[in-house]
DNA sequence: TATTGAACATCACGTAACGTGTTGTTTTAT
DNA sequence: ATAAAACAACACGTTACGTGATGTTCAATA
């Protein structure tokens, strides 16, 4: 038999937290004392450490209360769905790196905090991976959607800078002349980027960039926008470079 | 001027939420019609399509109304905490989804509940990426840590169930005579998965052997406890097996 | 055995970000 | 003018406890 003080060294748990567990009938302890302190058997323990596993699992109080009266059936369910939530929250967190990633670059490059964008941004990769890869079903098939989302996942920073760096260099520059040289380097240097993060796969880039050309607003992939695909549109007219 | 309502419904936000907003002066409309209904202008909406963003960016709103008032050195400070601990989060829900698969994987194979077992994995999980590597430390360096945790994350579904059973078969029958051929399978078997597991890097098992001799209890190595630790040892000595 | 300090029980309020519901008032459409 | 819709303001509920406050019981010591 242990006390509630001694049971919470033990476990780590704290005393108020085996007062709420006994509150709401989660752990009871099996006895008290004539005074009507509580007395924990090892059973009651045993109990604990079962709520405690389910616990990290990231069940909820009631979740496991429910689960620890069911059979095993419903275990193999209940961790089942919750394997899959987890999996979920990871594609969220995912995406939401992506986006905090986009936005602190946006603040690097162009040197202020640009609310259009960042909400762009935010509203862009709030959406949920299916309804992203719509976007750009005119001109892609799944795979290929999946290729370009699978390399983005394994540039290294230093690419992902270059690529950003490209990008925002032409933000500043898109109103220049496109017949000048400045216009014509800078292209240059998105393909090149582009075709290195494409691991110089043309059939994709080509696909991609006839749905660039169709999408008409917002932030078309990564920090690139209509802007951005114009300029580029006009210096490959006047310069005769790409399709 | 937008009443309550319209906006509400431009934003997909709910009235109560406004109301909230508006009853901690996040974001306040900056009018009133006479009777005292809320009047929220163009700078208004702007404020809370701010505020929208940062919560999609996973801060407090007590954070945000921090945030909207600082400058933009604190803007990136804050952006790039948010985005560690999206980094770290990542890290935490991808040992809780192994943790779980095991859970699944050893209700299903031991076909029953087993809460030792389910404790001992959730215990094993739940400690920090640190701790769990310094429990190899002994025989492996960092870098073999790595590549053990990487070529795992790689493994497909179909592979990892293989080894799954592989390990809970030796199991069931850890207590038959290791001389006999049955034992031999299994430790054949075992062999071949992990293998297979490590892409034949021979070097690397053996670390990671002599690393599982050396540790004590729990779950060691996946479903691996120092029950079959042991058995593999013996079937080796009984057949001149591995190292 | 009396005392005293530690441990304990019980209660109450606070947390974050709203959802839900009630009551009474204002606006809008007819 | 009247009825319906929209609104304001308030209150209580939600999770899993943390942090006290107050009064009681236990264990060890004098």
């Amino acid at each position: 038999m242990y006390t509630i003080g001694t049971l919470s060294k033990n476990t780590g748990v704290t005393r108020r937290t085996l007062d709420y567990y006994d509150e709401i009938g989660l752990v009871k302890p099996s006895s008290r004392t004539s005074g009507g302190h509580r007395l924990y058997s090892e059973d009651d323990v045993m109990r604990l450490e079962r709520v405690l596993a389910l616990k990290y699992m990231g069940f909820s109080l009631d979740k496991i209360n429910a689960i620890l009266q069911s059979s095993k059936l419903n275990w193999q369910e209940s961790i089942q769905e919750q394997l899959d939530m987890v999996k979920r929250e990871q594609e969220r967190l995912k995406m939401l790196e992506q986006a905090l990633q986009g936005v602190l670059y946006s603040i690097e490059f162009e040197e202020k905090i640009s609310w259009p964008i960042i909400s762009l941004i935010m509203k862009f990769y709030h959406q949920e991976p299916e309804e992203l890869i719509q976007q750009y079903n005119h001109f892609m098939n799944e795979e290929e959607m999946r290729k370009i989302i699978e390399c983005n996942e394994t540039m290294s920073e230093e690419d992902i800078r270059e690529w950003m760096k490209a990008v925002y260099d032409i933000k500043k520059h898109q109103d220049i002349d496109p017949h000048s040289d400045l216009a014509l380097q800078l292209a240059e240097r998105w393909l090149k980027q582009a075709e290195k993060m494409f691991d110089h796969d043309e059939q994709l880039l080509g696909n991609l960039w006839e749905s660039l050309k169709g999408l008409e607003e917002g932030v078309v992939f990564y920090p690139m926008d209509k802007g951005v695909v114009e300029f580029l549109q006009k210096v490959s007219k006047a310069h005769g470079e790409m399709g």
